[in-house]
DNA sequence: ACCTGAACACCGTTCAAGT
DNA sequence: ACCTGAACACCGTTCAAGT
C-alpha cells in the first residue's frame, strides 16, 4: 500500500524519466515538426521541470540525437525483414518501397534523420551507429541484387545510387515538391518514379554512347 | 555636400534596407547554417535594430522564404544555360552535374531551399514561383533528352526520377551522410553514382523479368 | 541520485513612440 | 515612411539549492 500509490498525485521523481522523456519527444516532433521541438516543452508534457531533462539529456541536441537514432534502428529493422527469395528487381523494388513508405510514415522523424538541426560533426555515437546499420541493410540488399559481395565498388556504388534516388524521391514528397495525386496510391506513385529513371537510360543507350 | 555624407556616419535610416538585409542574411546563413540563422543577428549586422526588418519582411519566415526562392532563381538560372547541342546521355549528365555542383557551393543554401524551416503550405509565392522556374528547366531538359513532349507523362516521370536522383545525392553529401574520398573529384563521384544505376538496371534486365 | 527555482543570454514579435 | 526602445513570451542552458 505504501509503495504503489493508490491513486496518480505529484510525485517528486518519476523515476525512468528518460525514456518518458523520449517518447514524449516522439509525439510531439509529428505534431510540431523537428525545428520547433523543443526541450522544454517536452519537458512539460512529461510533468518536469525543463532542467530535469538535463540530468539524463547533456542537451536538445543530444535529445533529438537519440531521436534520430530511434528513426534509423526502426528503418534498419524494417529493411532487414525483407524475404530473401525471388527475383532481382522485385528484391530492390520491394526495398526501395519499404524505404520509401518508412519516410511517408513518419515525415517530421524522416526530416530530423536527415535534416541540419545536426551540424556536420556533431552526432552521437549512437545515431552514427544507427545510422550505419539502415546504410548496412541496404548494402546487403544490393550485394544480393548484384549477386556480388557486400563491399565491392559495384555494390557500393548501388547503394548509394539507390539510397540517393529513394531518399530524394522520399526527401520531396514529404517536403510537397512533388505531389502524390489523390487518385494515384504511393506504390503506383513510386513505380511511375521509377519508370521515370528506365525512360532516361533507354534513351542514352539509343545515342549511340 | 549636404546631399551625400563625406564620411559615413551614424545615419537614422539606410535607404534600401531590403535588399542589405538580404544580402548580410544569405553571408550568414553559410556561416551559422539554416536552423541558427535569426532575425536579430542579420539585422544587428546591417547596424539596425530588430524591429526595424519588420519593416520591410512580414517576419522571419518571409526573410529566409525570400532567400530560399533567390537559390530557386540561381539554380533555374544554372539549369538553362546548358548548351542544348549534344547527345542525349551527354545533356542529362551536363544538367543534373550543374545541379549538383550548384548543391555542393550553396550547402546551408541548399538546406535552406528543401529545409523543414518552412511548415508546408507556409511558403510565400517568390518562392513557390522560384522552385516551379527551377523544375520548368529540370523538364525541359528532359523533354529535349527524351525528345518528347514537355508535359508528356514520360517526361514528368524522367524529370521525377532525375531530380529525386540528384537532390538525393546532394543531400547526402551536403548532410555527410556520403562522403567523397579526397582522391576523388566531385565529378567522378558524381559518375560513380551514375553507374551505380546502371548495375541496377542490368541486374534487373538479366533475371527476366 | 534526482529533481526544482531562479537566473542569464538569446530569440521572434508587437506596440507605442520618435524623426 | 522608416526606424527605435521597451516589453512579452518563448527558448536553451547553468547554478545553487532542495529531497
Amino acid at each position: 500500500m505504501s509503495k504503489t500509490p493508490d491513486r496518480a498525485r505529484d510525485t517528486y521523481h518519476v523515476g525512468n524519466l528518460a525514456p518518458q522523456l523520449m517518447s514524449a519527444a516522439r509525439a510531439m516532433l509529428e505534431e510540431v515538426g523537428p525545428v520547433k521541438l523543443s526541450l522544454r516543452a517536452v519537458a512539460e508534457r512529461v510533468g518536469v521541470s525543463p532542467t530535469a531533462a538535463y540530468h539524463h539529456y547533456a542537451n536538445r541536441a543530444e535529445l533529438i540525437g537519440h531521436l534520430a537514432a530511434q528513426g534509423f534502428n526502426e528503418l534498419a529493422a524494417a529493411l532487414a525483414d525483407r524475404n530473401g527469395h525471388g527475383q532481382a528487381t522485385e528484391t530492390l523494388r520491394q526495398s526501395t518501397l519499404t524505404y520509401f513508405r518508412f519516410a511517408r510514415s513518419n515525415p517530421a522523424l524522416y526530416q530530423l534523420m536527415f535534416g541540419a538541426e545536426f551540424s556536420t560533426g556533431e552526432m552521437i555515437p549512437a545515431l552514427l551507429a544507427a545510422r550505419e546499420r539502415a546504410f548496412f541493410e541496404l548494402r546487403s540488399t544490393m550485394a544480393e541484387v548484384l549477386q556480388s559481395p557486400h563491399d565491392s565498388p559495384e555494390v557500393r556504388r548501388a547503394a548509394r545510387a539507390a539510397w540517393s534516388f529513394t531518399h530524394g524521391l522520399a526527401s520531396l514528397v514529404i517536403h510537397g515538391v512533388l505531389q502524390i495525386p489523390s487518385n494515384v496510391t504511393e506504390e503506383r506513385f513510386f513505380e511511375g518514379s521509377l519508370q521515370g529513371l528506365e525512360y532516361l537510360f533507354k534513351a542514352g543507350d539509343g545515342d549511340g554512347a
